[in-house]
Formats: C-alpha cells, sequence, structure tokens
DNA sequence: ATAATCTAGTGGTATAGATGACTGATAGCT
DNA sequence: AGCTATCAGTCATCTATACCACTAGATTAT
C-alpha cells in the first residue's frame, strides 16, 4: 500500500514525504550508493549514542524500525546483526533486541600498520632506517611466504617510534616480484602498508599473528634505548591477501615497559563451533 | 513455480523430490530444526575441504547453488557471507567466489577458560588452589566490575597446570551475589567457567583483555617453577553477559617459556570504520 | 587496428511477505 | 490461590523476486 510513495519519493517528489513519513529522525538517502542497511546502522548507533533508547528497554522492534524508516525487515535485520556482531547490542528470542553495556575499547585491534596503530592511539608515529635492501630469505620466512628456491625478498629493518619515543625495531620481508621498484620508490621512513595500497594495490586483510616474551639482547635494547634483558615483546606475523596469498612476513621486537596489546575476545556461536572448526 | 513442490515435500513425499533434484549431493534437511544457511555452509565447507572446487577456479555461483539445492539465493548468500566472514572464500563482484588459500591455525583465541584452551591445544588441565575466599574487591576491581562500595566479591587464585607443567598464575574475582553459594559448591579444582554455567546460566561472551609483559616476582617464580626475574606475561581480563554486565575481573601471570598468543587480525570492512567507529 | 558498445554472468542490495518459535501477560478454569 | 490455555509481540528463518554494479568477452562502429 505504501511501497508505490517510496518509489516515487525516490524520483519525484522527496520532501513532502520526508516531512510527513520521517518526522523523528533525518530520511534516508536512497540513491546515494551508500546502503539503506549502512545508514541505519548509521542511525541507531547515533540514537544509542545520544540515550535515545533507554539501556533497560529494548530497542524498537525490526518490525516498526522497517515500518518507521519505509524499508523492508530483511533491511533493518541486516543492520542490527551487524551492531549485533560488535556487540554493541543484543537481541533475544522473542524478548526484543537490547542495549549491551560492553565497554568499547578504542583500540582493539586490527590488522594495523605501525604508523596507523600508533595514530589512532593519539601519537604521531616515525621510524628510523637500520637496512633496506634485496636477499634470500631465511628458511622460515619463505616458508611462510610460500617462496620458490630462487626467489628473492625485500627486508625492511626500521626502528618505529611514537612521538620521538623509540618503541620497537620492526622487520619486514616482502617478495620482490609483488613490488619490483620498491627500493627506489619507497621511502622508509614512511608508510609500507599505505606505499603497497597506494601504488601496488595490494591490501593486505588478514594477518596471523603470534605473541611471545623474550630479553631484549644488546644490540636490541641499544635501539630501543632500554636496559638489556629487559623483557620485551616479540611478534611474528604473517599477512595474506585476500585470496590468501602470504605477502608480509614481519619479526618484531617492542618495549614491554611502553607497548601494550588490548585485544577483545568474542565466544563464537553454534556457527562453527558445532563441527569441523577448522579446515 | 517450484515452491508448492518444496512445500509438499515437507509435508507428504520427501523421498521422491530429494532423488530428483539433489541427485549429486545429501539434500537438506527441512524439518531437522538446523537452519538451511548453515546446513547448506557446511556442505560448502566440505566440499572446499575435500578438494571439489579447485582453488584457482570460482565456486558455484550463488544463482547456481541456489537452483540446485532449491533454496532461494539469499540463503546461500547468507552462508556464502558468513563464510567470506571466516576468511574461507572470498567473493569479488562481477567475477566470482574463491577459495582463500590463508592458513587457518587451530588455536585462534576465542572467549575461553583455561581448562577449554589447554584442552584446545592438546594437553591436559589441572588446576591447585592458592586461595579462595569472599573478601572486598581491591578499587580497580571494583570499578572494573561496577560494583557499589558495600559490594564483597570472590576472590580465586590458583596455579594452572597443562600435563603437570605449572603455567601460570590465575587471580579471578566475581561479584558475591551473582552465585551466592559458589564458595560451598564449586570444586577450586574445576573449571570456573563450567561451573558458572551449568549452575548459574552465567555465559561470559565477551572479554576485553590487556596483555603486558613483566618480570616474576619472587613468589610467582616459586608458584610456577622458573627463576626470578624471568620474563612473563601478564593478563588483565575483564569478561561479560551478552547484556554488557561485567561479571569477572581476572588478573593473571603467564611464564614466558611456555606459553605463546596466537590471533588472528582481521581489517574491518566498510562497516563502521568510515564514520565514529567507538560509542 | 582501435575504440565504443552490447550482453551474459556474477555478487550486492533491497522488497514484500510467510512461517516458526519463543516470551510474557492475560483470561479462564479448577 | 494456583494452574492452564490462549494470544499478541517479538526475533529467526526463509522465499521469490527485482534491480544494481561490476567483469569479461563478443560485437560492432570508427
Amino acid at each position: 500500500m505504501l511501497e508505490l510513495d517510496y518509489a516515487s519519493s525516490a524520483g519525484v517528489s522527496e520532501m513532502l514525504m520526508d516531512q510527513q513519513e520521517m518526522r523523528n529522525s533525518s530520511p534516508l538517502y536512497r540513491r546515494s550508493g551508500i546502503p539503506l542497511y549502512h545508514q541505519i546502522q548509521q542511525r541507531l548507533l547515533d540514537q544509542i549514542q545520544s540515550g535515545v533508547f533507554k539501556p533497560s528497554e529494548p530497542i524498537p522492534s525490526i518490525q516498526k524500525i522497517a515500518t518507521r524508516m519505509g524499508v523492508s525487515q530483511m533491511t533493518v535485520r541486516q543492520a542490527v546483526k551487524s551492531l549485533c556482531e560488535l556487540g554493541v547490542i543484543y537481541s533475544k528470542q522473542g524478548k526484543g533486541t537490547f542495549i549491551s553495556r560492553i565497554k568499547l575499547e578504542r583500540d582493539f585491534r586490527q590488522v594495523l600498520s605501525f604508523s596507523e596503530e600508533t595514530r589512532a592511539r593519539g601519537a604521531t608515529p616515525h621510524s628510523r632506517l637500520i637496512s633496506f635492501r634485496i636477499q634470500m630469505p631465511s628458511r622460515e620466512t619463505r616458508e611462510a611466504l610460500a617462496l620458490n628456491h630462487k626467489e628473492k625478498i625485500f627486508r625492511l629493518r626500521r626502528v618505529r617510534y611514537a612521538d620521538s619515543l623509540p618503541m620497537g625495531i620492526e622487520c619486514s620481508c616482502l617478495p620482490v616480484n609483488l613490488c619490483p621498484d620498491l627500493l627506489e620508490t619507497f621511502d622508509p621512513e614512511g608508510s609500507l602498508y599505505q606505499k603497497l595500497a597506494e601504488q601496488y594495490r595490494i591490501h593486505l586483510t588478514v594477518t596471523n599473528e603470534v605473541i611471545e616474551v623474550g630479553k631484549a639482547s644488546d644490540e636490541e635494547a641499544r635501539l630501543m634505548q632500554i636496559a638489556p634483558q629487559s623483557p620485551v615483546f616479540l611478534f611474528t606475523r604473517l599477512s595474506f591477501l585476500e585470496s590468501g596469498k602470504p605477502v608480509e612476513h614481519v619479526k618484531s621486537v617492542y618495549r614491554g615497559d611502553r607497548y601494550k596489546i588490548v585485544n577483545r575476545l568474542v565466544r563464537t556461536k553454534r556457527d562453527l563451533l558445532s563441527s569441523p572448526l577448522v579446515i
């Protein structure tokens, strides 16, 4: 009964429609290229944030949101589901959808370069080059990057600073054939991830990471300006393209006194836990 | 045109329908209580695992799977999407869906108790009680658990063993009013999470975790049978119910020589990165 | 030969509706 | 009073379909 109105509103008479139907919230933009479910998600986030909904009561039902916003239930559900996955809200069958008061910390970890991560923490990243050259990979790196026996790698070793304080030492290895002219065109003070994305369209989407603790060697201690034998984080990371191709193998040492890791762990539901779990 | 077939097959003549429509794979179970999208997800996982699809070629399109399995595209898409989120496959608009070769490690971290985690790694967990009592919380714990000034907590301190080797020391704090008779009914050698789930229906779904490194104190070193000043992991964890109620505040020390952390980091897409990010 | 256009196949978004299952409250019965 | 049956509200799943955007290859026009 109302769908013709929506259709025409997209084409002809927006303002009329918006005023009468969307009286208590701004309208959705149907031709903006931004998916409706994403707009709805943002809208809900705003409303939760600004306290429109009481934490003790359920937020409006999916049906109500759908009719009020003039979209279908599926679309609203998509928005609600993604917010559930973020832990912002949670749904209980037969009861409703509620606001979760789980504290969201700012810096839960994603695949982030040191530069991005440092900026996200409100500091200014900066690097000092130790070495940058083409060489044969170590056996560990060769296996991690699935290289054949002849293939060479870039090896980039840098001291990383946040606000001019040394934080750690990163040693990053990439296959040469992926970005052959990196040695000439990359400024080792800058962000490697940014360079890879901009010049080569290489987007690292997944990282496997192993974290261990250890003691700083004399050289590491000197570079990081800490006492030898100080406890440090040891990171071993392997980053992949979406296709699963391993692209970057990194071994890092980070100061134990200045660095901490903030994780959010989520208990997976039935979706894969019920059976094989791992392929 | 075909929906009447599905409807009737569910009600009356299953075998007939299954034979003609699902000739090359086992049928879906429409009345089993297991959602179709979940069955499809498992089926796809099996086929990927057993090498039915070549990694270089796209897997069958959503449309084809939908008609072959006799379900709608939306349902197939739901299955495909969840596998994408797991990193098993990835879709490219206009091209198809491909198998990712990202290595899945067995022990990516979830919200797991020490018992669960140790078993997942193939060892046998075991605990030795240091202390277990009701007391006033520290200021840090009181704030983390959002307790008022009178509320008391259980404080459970245990040495954790894997295959009889000491791994770390855990100190776990919970509000008393959540599970008043814990002191009498809980066996401190067993799994706290299991007890909470079984007796009190308390399911911890999200954990915020901060990881630091430090040096073992004399007492810690003695309990873990390592040298004093050895580098160790320091964990501070806060676990929540789905509703966001903080339930358990844990501070742990783990041996640096025996413990390592395996993470998978994923680069989040547009969904929230584009704007406010954190509420 | 080159460039522009068309077209078929693909995943992405969205609609309008149906069914099922769970919850909590109400009404009626014992 | 206590129990049971019913019912409305809600979330969960699914269907059938439509249109969009993108890709790659074929066709056509220049």
